[in-house]
DNA sequence: AAAAACAATGTAAGCGTTTACATATCCATA
DNA sequence: TATGGATATGTAAACGCTTACATTGTTTTT
């Protein structure tokens, strides 16, 4: 193929190769329908010969476009968001685009921050993964009139693009699976209260229990914030109280398996004396045992969709703006049972 | 701070509202000494009250670097590539470098095209990340005296730049550990062979062996792929043998998870019945039941490394090359007892 | 006190493209 | 056969910066 990977080939060197101008070459690679054929035709064999590969930034600087997008996520550490970026990544590298990444470590000024300097021109659109405070910079960025998707926090009252999963329906549908078994007792763990979609799993929960007309207890929540400890220590005060739970549903899968750990220090089992129910489906929840009952996020699909989204506003800009909710699906596996009165 | 976002703030309006040339907003920001301190404090405070911030593409166009670097990986989906780009995350923030990260999807024809074309100037250096098959590009690079650092690969006859850990070492550590438990049939599961760490694992393995004067058993040895259910098929194999093991050590934790699982439906119990090991300490290593004794890789700091090399190889450019072997670590938890025979 | 050295700043060219505009070529029409 | 309108190609300017070089001002040296 490329033989000649000379450091700079540029379309100085290609149209003096193909026997044009330069002119001709940018139309070439950039697929202008005002080249014949086979001016065409010889200059693509050029390019090949040369090795030629475009200069970016000298694209970007002359046609104003990046051809990358900047992806903003919170952390790297949990399966949770790279499941994402692959979707991400897949639909990107379809299209020839670069990914930027960014990781803002949870802190809402960096986030901003980053905002601001990449809308500055480094890339030509932003997807945001988890949002920690979107509201900083959405006016912003609307303002300028620059393309962007949130992903998983629809919660801003701004009207913005957004793609997220039904976290109320996969709370509800849950909860009522574990209504079904028959548990009557069920704690739940929150996830970090600003967020959305903690919200709204945790009025999901509510609504199921209160379909199924089984009494508001307060004293079955308790408010965490999505990490592991949250789950142990949540558990672990939930099965201490009067009357304790039959069934531990957790906003997340890393606090399900928290919660899997309290329930065994307590003397406990799982499932057969305590169930846990989970949120996300991490590719873990199939590697613990007993293998996790969850709520499946669509995590890789809602990184394509996104990013379909965000490429179809770079085109067409005038597009009215979308909010994107994907279906989350109830993963029924070994983590839950009926409760032991019952089966017993 | 900035209160003012206009899309396009130039140098040139810098030069303008300080009262200086453009050539002058040029050195200030780019650190030169040849600065008077007040003029300097005069342009800072224009750039502040104007909100500017350099294009990114204008100065690599013009300066010949692109202030950014290449991060090759073959995937997202375990937690272990996910900790390395985290060290080099970490680092690169530190001297705010762009991280644009390329997924090659683990074909290795893939991995050379971005090579190639990312060595075309898009970024100033490249970080390759458990490399596929380095040989084809490694060449290209170092013809063009383009600037990388392997990381956990180093199995090139080549002499590369390149951070791993000490994968013999801790293969050797973990059976002898096991040796000294009093096991004498020892299981091993290796990776994909074509990757140096793997073979370097396996001759770990085989090496503690002999100097414990432990017959060598090829019948012992399953060949894996570093995936999951490798970790259960060879589990299912070396235990259905006459004599079986007492311990199987899997070349990496998602194999020793795959062999927990085997155990399991052999009917025996971990590590009671049977001990297991793994390689690489990922998060879920501690998440899982017995939680998993494993050799740790130092990935984050691996990332870490990697980039401070890169980073000084672009400063350097006539310094001599380096590999680093970062010391592993024996996790001693929940999935390794003494065998049967001699715990009873 | 004049020459030489140096520090601070201004200026012009260039980085590799895109794109609006100018020009040349072609074919169909009157 | 001239003429208009496509169609194809060439050309120049611009994108926002860096940097080598030129210029001016300020010290030092003898």
């Amino acid at each position: 193929m490329d033989q000649n990977l000379n450091p700079k080939v540029t379309i100085i060197d290609v149209a003096a190769e193909a026997g044009v101008s330069f002119g001709t070459v940018s139309r070439v690679i950039n697929d202008d329908v005002h080249v014949k054929k086979e001016t065409r035709e010889r200059v693509l064999k050029a390019v090949q010969r040369l090795g030629f590969v475009a200069n970016r930034q000298a694209r970007s600087l002359a046609g104003g476009k990046s051809n990358s997008i900047g992806v903003l996520v919170p952390d790297l550490g949990t399966g949770y968001i790279g499941e994402i970026i692959r979707g991400i990544d897949a639909e990107l590298s379809l299209k020839n685009i670069d990914l930027i990444l960014y990781t803002t470590h949870r802190t809402a000024s960096k986030e901003a921050n980053y905002v601001a300097n990449l809308a500055q021109g480094m890339v030509d659109g932003l997807l945001l993964v988890l949002p920690r405070s979107p509201a900083d910079y959405i006016g912003t960025l609307t303002l300028r009139n620059f393309p962007f998707v949130l992903i998983d926090h629809q919660g801003t009252g701004r009207d913005c693009p957004a793609v997220g999963a039904t976290n109320w329906q996969g709370a509800y549908n849950a909860t009522e699976y574990l209504v079904k078994l028959g548990h009557k007792r069920i704690g739940f763990i929150t996830g970090s209260m600003d967020l959305s979609c903690s919200k709204d799993r945790a009025d999901g929960y509510r609504s199921a229990l209160r379909t199924h007309h089984i009494p508001d207890a307060p004293e079955l929540i308790y408010e965490g914030t999505f990490f592991q400890p949250d789950g142990y220590a949540g558990t672990c005060t939930l099965l201490d109280i009067n009357n304790p739970p039959t069934a531990i549903f957790a906003s997340n899968d890393v606090m399900a398996l928290g919660a899997m750990d309290a329930v065994r220090s307590h003397g406990l089992r799982v499932p057969e004396d305590v169930s846990v129910l989970g949120f996300d489906d991490i590719p873990q929840a199939v590697l613990v045992r007993p293998t996790l009952t969850t709520v499946r996020q669509p995590l890789e699909q809602m990184g394509r969709v996104a990013t379909q989204m965000l490429l179809d506003m770079l085109k067409n800009p005038e597009k009215e703006i979308d909010r994107i909710e994907l279906p989350t699906e109830l993963m029924v596996r070994g983590s839950t049972l009926p409760p032991k009165d019952r089966a017993g």
